[in-house]
DNA sequence: TCCCTTCGCTTAACATGTTAATGATCTAAT
DNA sequence: ATTAGATCATTAACATGTTAAGCGAAGGGA
């Protein structure tokens, strides 16, 4: 990363204080952090998020699956093929309604994040060292609270 | 197959209680109120960023309209093809520096932005609205904050 | 000048984001 | 039981995200 010439200091002071951007440039910043880790364990943050949402869950349709690891369905349905085929997860069709698709985290799967949690855990605590806890706390309210907001009651 | 244990309630509220996936939801909740136009103007996300960066500048060259626009330089190579062929921006060689590419926004690109400026305005101030200047002030402020303390300046 | 390095940008390859359309299944009303 | 409508998931098509590699141009010594 170079630093911002002064021709365009301005440039960035305008759109920089706008919540799309501010919100993407915070999110960008948080992962760095986080992307050495994924790369050595040759997966992507989305297939990341899945395994998360899965250890936390019995076992989940599709539909629940893309709205906890706010996956778009039809990412999920590629990362899903992905993660069975690598032998992750464990997917089966529901019994009592035939459209849904139950999925859940295989033996290896589980093997698979419990070995990478305290990397994991060790680099969101850099995070909260640096940042300060009661300052992330807040700013998750105030995400929380934004989002509630924005939330459409239209 | 995971074990019922009683803090699983506690764990799976703690997903949603990260930064990565707190900020993510945040930025799509935002977003969705900007859709709408986008569509309408046929135009995505990243290439309204770019065009809205320029307007801001005289010119820029590739590396600053990437840093100001939050857009990686491989995407931005793409993007700018598709703009440059729609005739909302220009691109030319430096003449100083023949590494460099400058790129500034066409008339009919300052129209583009022009017409589409009160619409978008507008909805910022509806949700300016909804959640309120003062804490959207906050949060950016936060946001800011957040990165200063997770940049590494190595 | 030559050589080596760095810089700026582009290409490549694969994964995901996004919208629309499709297919299959369930539900409810007739 | 039949059918229209809703629901769940997938596929398609294109744009972007991400990392690595490639290419021409500029800069800095020896």
């Amino acid at each position: 990363m170079t630093k911002p010439r002064a021709a365009s200091a301005a440039a960035l002071a305008q759109t920089r204080r706008t919540l799309p951007i501010a919100l993407l440039r915070a999110r960008e910043t948080v992962m760095d952090r986080f992307r050495p880790l994924l790369h050595r364990l040759d997966i992507t943050e989305q297939q990341w998020r899945v395994l998360r949402v899965l250890d936390e869950a019995e076992a989940m349709d599709a539909s629940e699956l893309a709205q906890g690891a706010a996956i778009l369905a039809p990412s999920l349905s590629r990362i899903l093929k992905t993660l069975e085929a690598r032998g992750l997860i464990e997917v089966r069709k529901d019994q009592t309604d035939g459209r849904r698709t139950l999925i859940n985290l295989s033996p290896s799967g589980a093997t698979f994040l419990a070995e990478a949690a305290p990397e994991s855990a060790k680099i969101y605590e850099e995070i909260e060292a640096l940042v300060g806890r009661d300052r992330i706390e807040t700013l998750l309210d105030e995400i929380e609270a934004l989002i509630v907001r924005l939330s459409d009651q239209k």
